[in-house]
Parts: C-alpha cells; structure tokens; sequence
DNA sequence: TCGGAATATAACCATCTAGTTATGCAAGTA
DNA sequence: TACTTGCATAACTAGATGGTTATATTCCGA
C-alpha cells in the first residue's frame, strides 16, 4: 500500500536472476537448491535475492521439512502494473498536448545557432 | 530490447524521485530547475537522476538555450508492462497447478463458484 | 565584454548491493 | 548417536547508488 513497496517491488524486479527466480516460481513452489542449479550462484546468493523478493512481499516461504520452499505471492506485483498504467493512462491523456509539444521541441532542437 | 534494459528501467522506476519526475514529465517537458524545485534535494541530485532515466531510455534530453528540457519516452516503459504482463499470463496459466493450489484456495476465500 | 542563469561535472562520502567462503543449525535417516 | 541434507547466517569485498558542495561550462542579455 505505502508507496515505499513500490520502491520494493521495482527493485525487486531490476535484477535479471530475481525475474527468473519470479518466472521458475510462476510454473510452481521450488526450495532453495532447486532455485540455485540452473544459476552459477552459490546458494547462500540465492537465499539473499529470495530474502529480497520477500521484502518485496513477492515470494513468501513455507516449511516443509527441512525445505523452505518458496512460492509466488503476485498480488504485490499489481500494485506495479498498477503504476504502469495509471502512468500510460496518465502520459495517455496527454496525448494530444504532448504531440504539439514534441512538434515543437523538435524544432527547437533543430534550430540553428543565428536565427530567431 | 536486450533484457538488460529491463534492469535499467525496473532500477530506474525503483526510486521514488524519479517516479515523480517521470509522472511531472507526464504533463510536459521540464527543464532541471524546475524539476528541482518540488524536491528537497540539490540540483545536481536531479541532473543525476535524469542521468539514470536517459540511461533507461525513459527520457530524452533537448536543448533550448541554456536549458535542457527533459521530456518522456514512454516507449521502452513498455517493455516493463510487457514484462509485467507476460509473467501475469503465464502465472495465471498455471494457476491450475498442484503447487498453487494452496495458494489460489487462499486467495479465493470469496469466490467460490467453479470456473475453469 | 561582463554578469547571471541553467546545467553539467568533479570530488567526496555513506550506504546499499551482490557476490563470495566459511560456518551453524534443525530435521530426517542410518 | 552420528551423518547428511537443506538452508540460513556471518563476515568480508568490490562496486553501485544517492546524496552533498564546489566549480566549470555555456549561453543570454545589458
């Protein structure tokens, strides 16, 4: 809710490892070694991008034996797509007076040195 | 469109200053100083957190004068949406799996009736 | 030609990040 | 009980990030 989650959330997302851990966890729940394999990680770095993810309120874990398998918790990320398109309706809506202005930026960035 | 960019663009949405400068952006273009002003911070902090956002290709730099309006490129934000919503898809995809069943019990405590 | 406006750049600093290796610990198994 | 598995935690490091102040650059206008 806060808007410091979406800080959360973004930076979550801005690591290449964590979208794929976010993209294996979509096709379901995988512990920690699981997680690690298909990376040249060690492990404990990826106990850190899921304690990441969990900051971000995206992952959650449970324990099942000495697993921790964590699982998806998606309902954060909407509060980034959220974002996203509120900015496009928002940058949307300001269409038509946005294109004027680009007409005219464009000029002005073309505008010669000597001239008006 | 190298997944790198979704690093920087993820990164660069990550920080709230720069989320209020893009949404400023929205409603047209801005030089540095009054892109300042809102903020309690210097104006070097913002030239470096429009450094950030021309780096993730969310705004361009024109030149007028002494001044170096800052204007929206809301194309490659897409590709963050894009993201967004593919991993939406594909998470809403499985949600027939084993795995999530817990998950997706949990999260339709309200609405019971079967759909497929 | 001089001063001021708008911005960039440099140098610096504290904090965060993403990784490492080494170690600890709880739970299952022989 | 002792070993193993699955994971967390600690301690460390290099480099990135986000801010600062001070200074340089560029252009306009008087």
């Amino acid at each position: 809710m806060p808007p410091q989650n979406l800080d959360a959330i973004f930076a979550a997302l801005a690591d290449p490892t964590r979208r794929a851990i976010l993209t294996r966890l979509a096709s379901g729940e995988a512990g920690v070694n699981e997680l690690t394999e298909p990376f040249e990680m060690s492990q404990p770095a990826i106990s850190k991008h899921l304690k990441v993810l969990e900051r971000a309120g995206l992952v959650e874990r449970a324990i099942d034996k000495q697993r921790r398998p964590a699982r998806l918790k998606a309902k954060p990320m909407a509060a980034a797509v959220n974002w996203l398109e509120e900015f496009r309706e928002f940058w949307s809506s300001s269409f038509d007076q946005l294109d004027d202005l680009l007409t005219t930026l464009k000029q002005t960035e073309l505008k010669e040195p000597g001239n008006e």
